[in-house]
DNA sequence: TGATATTTGCAATAGACTTGCAATAAGGAA
DNA sequence: TTCCTTATTGCAAGTCTATTGCAAATATCA
């Protein structure tokens, strides 16, 4: 149950905790693989859930301004997909070509990279990306 | 000069070179930075070549299928981007939040990383992103 | 319970990209 | 060169993800 420190960190930028971000958070909670703003709006109407596609896609804004939620951009599906942070690791992810399931890796080799990149192009170097397309064992 | 090699791969599959498919090409040539097909097009038409909009998506297209240019799906950026293989080594980029400045990064770290990921998953890996966001050092 | 500020739903819009189709142009044959 | 076939182009319209404006609904607190 996430809901009371979030609540709390609505209330402290002075937003408020409804319904809406309720079962957005509840089916984020719940679900294993990212999820996309229309995966969220259509399963919440499967569970009769009245929510608007726009009341997603703000709410899912909300939660990654507060940073509870993270954005995953894979690899050439053209939407973004969002997890839960929740005391998870940052991690990247490989999603299948044909199935297009999802599965988290559990490393994230970028740190001695990011060094070098900084030294070698004197950016700053703020986020990544890191996503893999393939064949899971299934569909091989 | 790449336009004789690509006549060849044009033919060999059936298709035709065209003034559309040359400019394209000469602009990507005559570029540094990877170019979304807006950009093209816009370029092209300050350049006085008349060219449509979805012209320059098919062109994309075809450069691709004949493996003659790279897709780059730069983080965050809701759009793709396309440069000439034409002999270089695959590599990555970063591009600066404030001014958009694009850099190739000169490695790609992945080759160990993916091996890994490979027996972690039982996956076959095809591909991957990972593209970097930063300040370059105009806007630190 | 009422006041007020946030949130929501609806309609409209933006932006990247795609598709259908008739008109145009490339390139091989005569 | 000219003709013919077939690929290619431009235009209009459409798709899909995501955003914005605004009035109506709802949460919070006095």
């Amino acid at each position: 149950m996430l809901e009371p420190t979030i609540k709390k960190g609505l209330r402290a930028t002075g937003r408020r905790m409804t319904r809406t971000r309720q079962a957005v958070l509840a089916l984020l909670e719940r679900t294993q693989q990212p999820l996309s703003a229309t995966e969220i709006f259509d399963q919440l109407h499967q569970e009769k859930v009245s929510i608007d596609l726009v009341t997603v896609y703000r709410t899912l804004h909300v939660l990654k301004d507060l940073g509870l939620v993270v954005q995953v951009d894979l690899h050439q599906e053209g939407l973004l997909r969002y997890e839960l942070k929740e005391g998870r690791e940052h991690h990247h992810h490989i999603r299948c070509q044909v199935c297009g399931h999802i599965v988290d890796l559990l490393l994230c080799p970028l740190k001695k990279v990011t060094k070098l990149i900084e030294r070698q192009t004197q950016f700053i170097v703020d986020e990544h990306t890191l996503e893999f397309t393939g064949l899971c064992p299934e569909c091989q």
